[in-house]
RNA sequence: GGGGCUGUGGGGUAGCUUGGUAUCCUACGGGCUUUGGGAGCCUGAGACUCCGGUCCAAAUCCGGGCAGCCCCA
């Protein structure tokens, strides 16, 4: 057996190698040439469009239109709004030149699109009848990160849908916000099937020029936390800056509320670190290019007739689920089961005589590895019901994860260490940036967010400064 | 932000200290053979990260770029 064709690490033992491994050597993905730009490959592709298909069907249920703006952006745009551009400008990548000759004006690479959107914005809303005005665009961004670049995780291109809208009162732009966190988390939950955790941001680890920030976060087996999909209100400062005002129904200019809200290719990362093994991908049911992998097994005399079985197999299942018969005879059934189990697929059909003779089929499923077999009659909900328990065991999995590795803590000296030992610290908190200054030096961690649903401990104080606390903050080392 | 390590056929490597013909495994093409957990034999093609320097001669020594990995903040 060839020593170097699946993947040569343990996940538990050394997470970064195995996870470099698994996404190249399953063909996921492929290292651009630009440092920290990736290639995605066909196979991985296939997962993003998926998300991309079942996110866009939600948008535009609920009203929201596509659009495409340009790439690049003017100097001049760019800067409009103040603390947008202190956020951003470190990582903006600049066109500077055109063949030889200098610009007269830079042109900023997109590192999100509000500053070349937000004039048009402003031409186009007129009066309260214009409102609201619900845009999105999938597309591609790019921001120069310095620190050493992950695959999917941390990258200087990235892939994600940037939606904005436009709405006359605050109410109606918060109302946009349960539903569009709810899209989200349907999103993880049924198609990625992951738990996140769903909070508000800190002030000062908010959206650059934004009001506030919600998001999903997510902790990875090494216990890093990563930021998933993301939600910003922002008021009216952008609205201020590039002007977006209305006429109201008694005649006043009246500036409008914006929100902004993105799931990126980032998510592919955390989709792959969080379900992988040791054997490869573990793609969830609804995500993988096929559901189904047939493995016929067969020799000199009974080729033909196993691999009629398995035609047939194939063809019946293939009106109502993504099966895939692995014809290839240069390779044999074990090399085969090596091949797909690398690439994550959830439902593995092994096909002999045996199961020709007794009209059933033999499977195993790539979350447990458990083997059974099914009758040939029942084949198509069976397969239903074991894709279904996949996709419930791989969220339950997820879930017991990240819930186990929460550690609420009134301690500043054990943030550290539960910090240190891959967990994310949860503590009561006052507000202050000074104290989450303080809680950041001394834990070595970043605030995540400050999760939904969970009320401050009471009888507790803020965990630094022992006064009142007024959140429920995360804290964990970050991508 | 700071420090360290590494770039050799597609992948994994030997060679580098002591400069001179580049090793092996695997994948790939062709042929035979085989098929219930990465089969076997024969054969073919394929590489020194890039730029510069030292030298009669550089994978090897020196400088820089690019890229990847690890550790600390």
């Amino acid at each position: 057996m060839a020593e170097d064709e699946g993947i040569t690490v343990k996940k538990g033992e050394n997470f970064s190698e195995w996870y470099t491994q698994v996404l190249i050597k399953s063909e996921f993905f492929d290292y651009g040439d630009v440092s920290g730009t990736t290639i995605f490959r066909p196979y991985g592709y296939y997962v993003w469009e998926r998300i991309q298909s079942f996110v866009d069907e939600l948008f535009k249920a609920d009203g929201i239109s596509n659009t495409a703006f340009p790439l690049l952006i003017p100097k001049k745009f760019l800067e409009k709004e103040k603390e947008h551009i202190e956020g951003f400008s470190p990582e903006v990548a600049w066109v500077t030149k055109a063949g030889q000759s200098k610009l007269e004006e830079e042109l900023a690479i997109r590192p999100t699109s509000e500053t070349i959107m937000y004039p048009a914005f402003s031409r186009w809303i007129r009066s309260w009848r214009d409102l609201p005005l619900r845009y999105n665009q999938w597309n591609n961004v790019v921001r120069w990160e310095f620190k050493h670049p992950t695959p999917l995780l941390r990258n200087r291109e990235f892939l994600w849908n940037e939606g904005h809208s436009v709405f006359a009162d605050e109410e109606s732009a918060n109302d946009e916000r349960d539903r569009i966190l709810e899209i989200y988390e349907k999103t993880l939950r049924e198609l990625l099937c992951l738990q996140g955790i769903k909070g508000k941001k800190t002030e000062s680890e908010k959206f650059a020029g934004g009001v506030a920030t919600y998001s999903f976060e997510f902790l990875l087996p090494d216990g890093r936390n990563v930021q998933g999909p993301d939600f910003h209100h922002d008021g009216t400062n952008f609205a201020r800056a590039f002007d977006i005002a209305y006429l109201n129904k008694t005649g006043e200019k009246t500036y409008a509320f914006q929100n902004t809200y993105a799931i990126s290719t980032r998510m592919l990362g955390v989709l792959l670190a969080v379900h992988g093994d040791d054997k490869g991908l573990v793609i969830p049911p609804g995500l993988s290019r096929y559901q189904v992998i047939i493995v016929p097994i067969y020799n000199e005399k009974n080729r033909e007739e196993v691999l009629d079985y398995c035609r047939k197999i194939h063809k019946i299942t293939s009106g109502s689920h993504r099966t895939h018969l692995d014809e290839r005879s240069e390779y044999t059934p074990g090399w085969k089961y090596n091949y797909w189990e690398l690439k994550g697929i959830p439902i593995r059909f092994e096909v002999g005589m045996r199961e020709v003779k007794q009209s059933q089929i033999t499977y195993v499923r790539r979350d447990t590895m458990e083997k059974g077999t099914m009758a040939f009659e029942s084949v198509i909900s069976q397969v239903e019901v074991i894709l279904k328990s996949i996709g419930e065991n791989l969220l339950k999995k997820s879930s017991d994860f990240l819930y186990s590795h929460i550690k609420f803590t009134d301690n500043l000296e054990e943030m550290k260490s539960l910090i240190a030992d891959g967990n994310m610290a949860q503590a009561n908190w006052c507000g202050k940036e000074s104290c989450e200054k303080k809680i950041k030096d001394a834990s070595g961690g970043k605030s995540t967010n400050m999760p939904f649903d969970i009320p401050v401990k009471a009888g507790l104080k803020c965990v630094c400064c022992r006064e009142k606390a007024e959140f429920v903050v995360n804290f964990g080392k970050s991508y």
